[in-house]
DNA sequence: CTATCATATTCATATATCCGAATATATGAA
DNA sequence: TTCATATATTCGGATATATGAATATGATAG
């Protein structure tokens, strides 16, 4: 069933762990790895998640040797004007701001390696 | 299994039907009935649709004797912001456009009874 | 080349969602 | 009360989506 490009890209967010990632997405470029510690998740959910965002163009991806970083797609405001703000409210609430801790905690021992 | 607030809310407006009957409401409020003959969808179709937006909070009902009148809820755009704003900017693409006008036609039609 | 790491995809299964038809409920008129 | 109308809910079945494990692909190091 095809959906329509508006409706596709709701379906891409309605689901809570892609609208965690489109949370922690709003704190910057992160790969596949990151977001599999950050959220505990195995690896295969978390590309299918990300498979999904990109194909509804709410995230772009970049290959950096062997990792896949994604970012949030430069063009969303335009065809959505509402998501940047939404998701920029929904940082200080639960589990989105936990979800920013661990990211912080996660990307300091990242660095300290 | 129990989503998120704002994943439900994102859930309730993935769906093409319930996207139109979104941007319909943007015009003002409309009873079951009004859905029904401009979207040519069968009654309960129509009622399910509507008890996903009411239950997400996304719309509010009035019953006025046998009639139920749906409208979307005023405090929408302080939990989703911006969200009236992107249903106003898909009015005039297909398939609302169409829509629109279908129940211009048919709201003229009621009225002539 | 082989080995390894990061990511993507496939597979089978479980769960969720959508649908029209049928039925139930609610309201008002006779 | 009985009937008709508007809406809500229930019922199966079909389709869609999410899942972890296993496998495939792609990139780099040695």
């Amino acid at each position: 069933m095809i959906d329509l490009q508006e409706a596709s890209i709701f379906k891409a967010i309605s689901e809570e762990i892609r609208l965690r990632i489109m949370v922690l997405l709003t704190e910057g470029e992160l790969c596949v790895c990151d977001l599999m510690q950050v959220l505990n998740l195995p690896q295969s959910s978390v590309s299918r998640h990300m498979a999904k965002l990109r194909s509804s163009q709410l995230v772009i991806d970049r290959r950096d040797g062997k990792w896949v970083h994604y970012r949030i797609h430069n063009d969303i405001n335009e065809r959505i004007p509402m998501l940047t703000d939404t998701l920029d409210q929904f940082r200080d609430r639960l589990p989105y701001q936990k979800d920013r801790e661990n990211l912080a905690l996660h990307l300091q021992t990242k660095n300290c390696e």
